[in-house]
DNA sequence: GAGTGGTCTAGACCACCTC
DNA sequence: AGGTGGTCTAGACCACTCA
């Protein structure tokens, strides 16, 4: 039976179920729990860490969201096997990339105030006509073209006028302007490149393109952002784990 | 401040949280609790249902997961704005269309028992060259083809060879035998048709496909699916809610 | 029958937000 | 200052699985 050796620390603004699934997740990426593998029960674990047995489970339970361990009852906790795919998360495609090391660079194509077009106002959850920033954005890795972006976000909501979006991704900036986006719908599905598109992401008439269109909530429930973007499906995949609840 | 009013049936099998989420849900979703609105907090919610506060808040927990409400520390639980999505879920795309209350049919096109290739057995965790049932289906709406589906799963674990797959899901299968399917890894991107794929599908040369490439595993974390699909964009899409956690 | 996770209770203290 | 959700405790009983 693994017992990865888990140390605490109750003096920390970290609460402690977090501690517990930090460096259970890091025992299994780092394979001192092989995969497959059974885990102690909760309440022995509890024990061991002097916690109570709802600390210890919420702690499993966000390894168990995360899809690397399963619960059975009268069974026990098993380590699933094979490699952990990295999530679709809350972040924007400029920090999912930044993350994974490489180089994104940013082009603004075009910034305006416009009267929001029906199907925009509807996705924002504005009155037809409400003022909305337009946002199109060209997305590089390298020398390469990525991703074709066009955001809207209402106009009385956000201030877009003044910001350097060359070099901050819309999601950081928002984070630093006190947003905090909490929930997001998202469709995902493709198309055929469109004649005005051809020339920017550099792909011959007729090239399939990845789609997603995205509206962002913050934490008080009222829609902040949506987007129509367009990936090269050569260089990008939207990678997820489903977990049955 | 809304109350919908909650019933609590303690001799049934059904955990009260579940039965708490479920009415609230419904409450949302019919429109009794506006979008925006504030909940009440959790304590007085609590005491009304005569439930303890952990209870309550599993409740409240399984909406926020589902992204349909917000909690705030200090502020309160309210409604997410704008319409629900349905979500990408641990289905296969013949229970999605059904559910949807579309008539989807199958076709098999071939099911061989095969020596997996060296990408198949690497996903499903098997040894190199391991017997591995090979299915390729082509799944259609009404008289339209909509996506050609070849999946894979370990001949070891699975019996396969005397299913009525035109008739049933391969998913609701899986179901049948035994099967609990707990999490999957998938990915989701395009591509351009293939020269053998053109005919089966109905699209022109160059038409744009939606793929998705996933592997199932079961509740003890042994992958059980293996399977690579390509949709007609036109006609599928991948919806799905993300919530920050 | 023994062992496991699933649910539930009745409290407690704290961090954060708004007024 | 008062109210909210976030965390944590120390138990309890039950349902399910497996030997």
């Amino acid at each position: 039976m693994p017992s990865p050796r888990i140390t605490l620390d109750r003096t920390s603004p970290v609460p402690l179920y977090f501690q517990v699934a930090e460096q259970l997740e890091r025992a299994i990426l780092g394979g001192e729990i092989e995969a497959g593998q059974r885990l102690e029960n909760e309440i022995a674990m509890a024990q061991e860490l002097g916690l109570s047995r709802p600390t210890m489970r919420q702690a499993i339970q966000v390894l168990v969201d995360k899809g690397m361990l399963v619960r059975r009852r009268g069974v026990g906790t098993q380590v699933v096997r094979g490699q952990v795919r990295r999530n679709v998360e809350l972040t924007s495609l400029f920090d999912d990339l930044s993350a994974a090391g490489q180089k994104p660079s940013t082009r603004v194509l075009s910034l305006e105030r416009i009267d929001a077009p029906l199907d925009v106002s509807e996705e924002l959850q504005l009155a037809a006509g409400a003022p909305v920033w337009s946002l199109r954005r060209l997305r590089m890795i390298g020398e390469q073209p990525l991703a074709l972006m066009h955001n809207f976000l209402p106009a009385d909501v956000v201030q877009l006028g003044d910001v350097d979006l060359d070099s901050i991704g819309l999601y950081a900036y928002l984070r630093d302007a006190g947003f905090v986006i909490r929930v997001a719908r998202q469709s995902i599905s493709a198309r055929r490149v469109g004649p005005d598109e051809t020339h920017l992401l550099a792909e011959d008439i007729d090239s399939p393109l990845l789609t997603m269109q995205r509206t962002a909530f913050d934490n008080s429930g009222r829609a902040i952002e949506f987007g129509r973007h367009a990936y090269r499906p050569e260089l990008y995949s939207f990678d997820m784990t489903l977990v049955d609840r």
